[in-house]
DNA sequence: TATGAATGAGAGTTCATTCAT
DNA sequence: GATGAATGAACTCTCATTCAT
């Protein structure tokens, strides 16, 4: 049984996060100051430090936990006994939706500045856990296209895939609708735009 | 007839615009110091206020041109006489070039901040440049797809061809490589993104 | 009788003191935190808080013991039954090894900052326990030269003596030895420098 | 011919430096705040950084040109043609008369803690004067005692004469009477006290 | 008694901007 | 027209201290 007190500071840990995640992605990280999530968060700016060690540890903490549970995720659709191709797009729907839903947080793992790998910074993590989930897309478009790992037309439609993914996502990104709206809404122009992609891809690989 | 004072005087202005321009581009608005701006262009940083209100005013003044500069080139393109795939091509990477250049400066271009109507901004400028440059590429896209401008597929053809693009210029514009490096080298996967692509709506068009 | 409770308690107000009295002496009063303390001690930086009014006031209970302990020393030395030059040298020895051991709190003891007579802050304490050092040091200096105490010659001598004896406690205080590294290196040094010392005041005086 | 302006310049500068030595030596570096100094220098804090970079080049500054100034004069002495002894003396004075008038300040090069050898940081620069201005000394001394440079007793004896010279000066570099007050007064107690200790270690040395 | 939660004051530093020449 | 001098606002972050339990 947790106590009132830790569940207060609970609280207050997760709302200086919300309010963080909020923040960075609608204004960007450097544009936010610690004063700014304080007073979103309804709290001192040096309670802030409380619970996390500078500025950089707040980023770090917000994006880590969804990109690991968007990863686990696409390991359970990966598992299951369907053809390539419903996988793929399962997959694909799978991250679009997961996008979306954290969508004023996405760019913080998605465009994350390529880092100096001497040092074991936070980004580090981050960048780790985006390459894996490139990783596992990478092999399921594979198994679609039947293609051996060392071809390397796999990399070269991966990356074409990667485009018109990531395009869906960065487009709608900045809409106003709710998920549920919008992919209730869009679900079958996006299942159009990986269907023709994939006719175009498959017409030059065989 | 100007004097040679005149003469001198827009020089520096021209010196100031020119230098913000370089360094908003290649390290960001945020990051860019009135004073990095002065000693670029060889003159006081207090200079730049006798010819530009303040920052932002800087920044204003250099969003336009470019921006009108691809309508001119896109409609230089539009008005050739090729093929139309080979324009609708030759479109696209040149609005991947010119996002993937000026991609520091107003960081993703295409993303729809939502304007507030009543004020004329800067900013509601662009969106109408911006809405412009879309009219013209569905334009284009029509005229490859041989659809009438009402049919509902051009529309939606149109938007996957959107993602795609949309994604390219995402996926690089906060990459460390210049442009002219990221167009040697990917050039030819964004022909290929274009092209199977097209296979594709193709082939559901007939 | 003093029940468990009032144990516990004075424990850890012991604790505290001692951990205070510690980190004040390795580290310097400002360099050290309140958390400091508490972690050292084992509680809460709040607890502290309950046994004294803030941090200044630890300093204070922090400062008279141990001055207390050196006059009393002193005065132990001073009762024995030994030479008087072997008494004074042991004095100076003794002088200098609480002064370093000391060196952070008190940044140096002997230097005598204008105190307001006005008010009995706890410099005043402290100065009046200076005072009686000095005395005790001269009184013993006086037994060794055999100078009426009227002489103002034992002023002079004195007034010298004290230069090398401030001159080696100033020099190594802000070494960062410990005590016993220095003590251990120097004690001849420092025995050297009274005793040349000591033969040049003598053939002065004869 | 300077223009007003550079000239209200270098007051600015010069009134800051002042005022920066002023506090530093009065309540130690750490103690005084960029604002404090600001303060007393009649500025924002922000003009500080205008002509240092930050609060460690101030304390540089501040500590370098007066040592420098220092090394110069016990050079001239050095070069004179006198006794040894004289020398000796006349450097002994020099030293401690410059200390005092430098005396909010003189703690600043006397007491510059250990510095780690891999960073060429300003307190390296400082650290390397003041070697000098020690290594000179020894020189003096080696010339009054007549002992060969490597002779162990040449640094045993030069330590303890910094006892006693070290110990002057601290002991009347926070009295308030003025330089000329100080030396017209002690001249011959300081002199007294070099004559002592010189007869002491002769009769040493032989 | 004891503590985790929370805070205001203030540290060094940077920067866009204004003032006086 | 042009500039060096100067500043206030604001940044991240720390710390002694108080509040509520």
């Amino acid at each position: 049984m947790v106590s009132k007190q830790e569940q207060r500071s609970e609280e207050t840990k997760k709302s200086i996060l919300a309010s963080a995640g909020v923040l960075f992605s609608s204004r960007g990280y450097d544009a936010v100051t610690m004063r700014d999530i304080a007073k979103e968060a309804g709290c001192s700016h040096t309670t802030i430090y409380i619970y996390f060690k500078d500025k950089e540890a707040l980023l770090h903490q917000l994006s880590m936990p969804p990109i690991l549970q968007l990863l686990e995720q696409v390991d359970t659709l990966l598992s299951e006994d369907s053809p390539p191709s419903d996988k793929l797009q399962a997959i694909s729907l799978q991250v679009i939706e997961f996008c979306l839903v954290n969508r004023n947080m996405y760019n913080l793992f998605f465009t994350v500045k390529s880092v100096r790998v001497d040092e074991q910074t936070p980004e580090m993590a981050i960048n780790q856990a985006r390459n894996k989930l490139f990783g596992k897309l990478t092999e399921s478009i594979q198994a679609v296209l039947g293609l051996d790992s060392q071809d390397e037309r796999l990399l070269l439609y991966t990356r074409i895939y990667f485009f018109n993914l990531y395009g869906i996502i960065a487009t709608y990104s900045n809409s106003d609708e709710t998920v549920e709206q919008l992919m209730g809404r869009l679900k079958p122009t996006f299942a159009e735009s990986f269907e023709v992609l994939l006719i175009g891809i498959r017409s030059k690989v065989k």
